[in-house]
DNA sequence: CATATTCATAACTAAATAGTTATGGGATTA
DNA sequence: TAATCCCATAACTATTTAGTTATGAATATG
């Protein structure tokens, strides 16, 4: 799935979901027992947080018998990515305006 | 001003948050008079949102005369690449992993 | 000095949100 | 089949939050 900055900035704003992500990411596929054990809420407030994860395209569902097994879709973060680039990007070019003017007034 | 990750997904999680620090991104500088007049949000919410986002390290206030010309901080922005690049980099390790173990498994 | 402008803060309201407990459906196990 | 386990959803609550209007402090202007 596919996902909008947006998306992905309010996902990952809350606490709890940033870590239920970080987990995934660093320590690989989890089932949501696993994940609820370690993450200080109720079993339901784990799969809440998955479910919105999960709709912001950062995690992925593999249903196996009665236990769901979720894992860190990693290109979801591109988005993010990109927009700390573009915001840097248009930084630096004002930063090379000022050098140029610096420049040009040098002369 | 240092800010963790934490402070930084926060502030950047609402839309009228980013469209404020993007527009200090691409356009520069501006007063809150200038930052209102294209936010279509009244002034006083513009106010918040600035002394959120400066309080999150994203920007920046400069005093002159009665107005207060704000300004984007370029490296507020680093912990979140350093962020998203663990999270990346984790996710590459265990790709790693696993093609080691392919690797191992076809000999 | 009187008025107007710019911004920040206070006080309030409505909506969103993160948590809870209760419950039920589907899959395993005895 | 009966009992148990795993997870998701429903229903509710408390808190946070994003917006509003009102106001005031500081600066500029007539």
């Amino acid at each position: 799935m596919q996902s909008s900055p947006d998306l992905l900035f309010k996902a990952l704003a809350d606490p709890s979901r940033r870590a239920l992500f970080e987990r995934l990411c660093l320590e690989g596929e989890q089932t949501v027992g696993a994940l609820t054990a370690g993450a200080g809420i109720s079993q339901p407030a784990v799969s809440k947080h998955l479910g919105i994860l999960k709709q912001a395209g950062l995690v992925q569902g593999r249903d196996e018998g009665r236990q769901t097994h979720y894992s860190a879709q990693q290109r979801a973060l591109a988005p993010l990515v990109d927009w700390t680039g573009r915001m840097n990007r248009f930084w630096e070019a004002r930063f090379d305006d000022l050098e140029d003017l610096l420049k040009r007034m040098d002369q």
